[in-house]
This record gives structure tokens, sequence and C-alpha cells, in this order.
DNA sequence: AAAGATGAGTGAACAGTGTTTACTAATTGA
DNA sequence: TCAATTAGTAAACACTGTTCACTCATCTTT
């Protein structure tokens, strides 16, 4: 035990475990879990592959840490838009829309976050796990927007928030997910050929507002 | 080349290769592509792993077929219902509902059958290759019913039936998603907690006709 | 300063994967 | 019957995640 919070071989070791991260991170992004081996990162950070098992006890939990990371940065940028001052359906709607923003700037770890089936191992275990704990806050974030729009008069009076809020969630996660797995969502065939996915995005959080207002 | 359409040695071959499909089917359905190996199967039909290579050209080109296959039968539900004849809203209704409990039947299928990612391989060849004919076709029930519902008056007049077809088969796509990938969705707190997964769809479908109708 | 404990890092192995190649054996068409 | 085709295979290639026994450097304690 020292004084200082790091002692010099405490620090050291972080080094590493975050050059590991950092190698792991730049290969996730532009190849996803496929193309991420632990040989192959070993190798691109000068260490034997079993080294990596004295920073991560597994593959999983590597990659883990990554899919965390990436939901914390993508929820900074949604509550950065919800604490703006806008008038309050153009907010939540400008919320919606970087969320979808951020999951397909970065496909991989977006659709990672995602992974993992309900009829998988058991999810016995009541606690919270992997990064539920983001999901959650993320939910909480919407159930919020939700309830003051319900406050605040603009949506239906008779509309539980939290049923709301995770029916909203579906339909954004659901953009999200078209446009990392469909390579040409939404292209659009016809006369109304234009429309990129920016303009398709902010379509989409528009009607998932609008379904909630309160027919005035 | 022989009159009959079918000769002894191909009704053999079609039959090994069913029967690979089969075992496939099996193995996949309970732990999806992950349990899924070329060697396993190869032991479960007793048949040595090259032989599979004889009737499939890659493991990929394998499970391809099985998605081609589910998609087609979660295709076939939607049609029975939006040949019904009842009454419009309501068919649709239960025509995005079917499409989610299909999916969820089958989560690691239907997931499968999204997978691939949009910055993957150049999908620089203009064709519609994969299952993107299944994934058309579904798409374009879609947009049949919307067309339908502006027709008849029940959807707002200005909408533009492609547009909101995507927007919708996001939705649906994402619940069905949700449901797939988060075990606990849509698991509510509090006083309306004994609403259970069906009764969310049915929810969530309403929602999203209800989203387009015509404000009377 | 010397000795012992801790732990970082490794080479080699285990058990598995998809896939290919060279080959045998059976079936088929002429 | 003989040649051509084709079903099926064993063995190898090049990978994968992970573990284990081991070395060696650093750090702590006497």
């Amino acid at each position: 035990m020292s004084l200082s919070p790091l002692t010099p071989a405490e620090k050291r070791r972080l080094k590493v475990r975050e050059a590991i991260l950092a190698a792991a991170e730049r290969v996730f992004a532009r190849e996803g879990e496929a193309g991420l081996s632990i040989r192959r990162l070993a190798r691109k950070i000068d260490y034997s592959p079993a080294a990596i098992y004295k920073y991560f006890s597994s593959k999983d939990d590597l990659v883990d840490e990554l899919k965390e990371a990436f939901f914390e940065r993508l929820l900074e940028q949604v509550y950065k838009i919800a604490d703006t001052t806008r008038p309050f359906p153009e907010r939540m709607a400008k919320c919606v829309g970087t969320y979808v923003q951020e999951a397909i700037a970065k496909p991989y770890h977006y659709a990672a976050a995602f992974s993992g089936t309900a009829q998988d191992g058991g999810f016995d275990a009541g606690e919270p796990g992997f990064d539920e704990r983001s999901r959650g806050r993320a939910f909480l974030v919407l159930q919020g927007m939700v309830e003051e729009g319900i406050a605040a008069g603009h949506f239906r009076g008779d509309l539980d928030p939290q049923l709301s809020a995770k029916s909203i969630w579906a339909s954004m996660h659901g953009l999200a997910m078209m446009m990392i797995h469909v390579p040409t969502f939404p292209k659009l065939t016809g006369d109304c050929a234009a429309l990129d996915r920016t303009a398709f995005i902010n379509l989409h959080a528009d009607q998932l507002v609008k379904g909630l207002e309160a027919r005035v």
C-alpha cells in the first residue's frame, strides 16, 4: 500500500491495459467482433496472446468493455441534447435522431451492445448484469422525456409513460438496426429517391413524437 | 438427361441435402450460428465434414438457406392475415403483430436474417443478392397495406406510402429485435407489471397503425 | 544488501473451427 | 464391360479462444 493512489507498477499496468483496449477498439470499429482475434490483437501490441489474459478474463470480457464505453459515449451525446432549452417536441425528436445517428456511426458497437439472445444462458441471476445498466439509463432518459411531454400537455394525458417510452425505444432501435444491417435502407424508388439517411432519421423521429401528441 | 424429372441418383442426392438442412435447422433453432459447426453437423448425420461441401459451398451458404426458408415461412403467415376480410385497421395491426410473433418465435433465424453490416464487403454488385428478395417482398406487403389504407381513407392522404411503410417496418423490426436481444423486454415495473409480451406487441402494433390514421 | 514473494510475460499445448486437396470407392452412361 | 462421373473421405492447412507450467524481473520484508 502506498500514499500515492497509483504506484508506478499500477500505472504501468494500466497503460498496457489501455493499449490493449485502444488496439481492440481500432480493429473492432472497422471489422467487428469477427475481425477481432486475441492473437491478432497480441501481435499488434507486441505481446503474446496469453498476456492479454492477465488483463481480461476472456475475449467476451474485453469486448464487453468496448461496448460499455461506446454506449456511455452514445448516452452522453443524447444527454447533451436533452439538457438543451429548445422547445419540447423538437428537443425530443432531436434526442431520438441523435441516438440513431450515434448508433449507425459505430454499427459494430451498437449491434454488439444488443447481442445475446433471450433464450441464451439462463438469466436466472436477477442482478442487472452486462450493460443492462447502460441500457437501463438510456431508457430512463426516454421515459423522463415522455413524462415531461405529458406534464407539459404536449402528449396525450392517457398515455402510460413507461409503455410509451418502451414502444418509442423499440422503434428507434429498429431504425438503427435496419440501417446497420440493410445496406440499402431506406433507398427509395421512384419520385422521392433523393431522401438520404439523415433526412429519413429525422422523419422517423418526428413521426414517433407525433404519435404521442395530443390531437388538438 | 432422363425423361423422369428426377433420376434415382438425383433423388438420393436431394435426400442427403435435406438431411443436412434438417439437422442444421434443429441445432440452429436451439443454439444459433455459434452452436452450428460443420464438424458437429457432420457427426450428427454420419458423414465426414468434407461431404457437406459437396452439397453447400460454404457454411454461410448453408445458413443462408435456413434464413431464406425461415423468412419465407414468416411471410406466409403474414400473407395469410393480409388476405383476411377483417376491417382494415385491425387487419393491418394483426399483420404487424404476426410479423413480430413469428420473428421472436425463431430468434436466431430472425436475427441472422438481418445480419451483415452496411460497411461490410462492398455491395457494389447492384443485383438483389442474399435474401434481399424476401425482405423486399416483406416490405411490399407493408407498402401495399399503407396504400390500401390511404385509398380507403383510413390513413392521412398526405402520406408517402413508401416512406411510411419503411418507417413502420423499422418500428416493428425494432420491437422484434428488442425482444430477441433483451431478455427482460418489456418487463414493466410498478403498477402495470402484468403486461406480457403478446399484449405489448399488440399495443405497439396498434400504436403504429394509429400513427398513420387520419385525425377525424 | 540478501532472500523470498508477487506477478508480468511467455512458449507450447489443448480442443476446437471452416475449408481444401488428393485420394478411394461406388455408381452411372456408353 | 469399360471408362467417366461423382459420392465420400482422411489428412492437412491455417486459423480460433484458452490454459498451464514456466521464466524472469520487480517489489517487500527481513
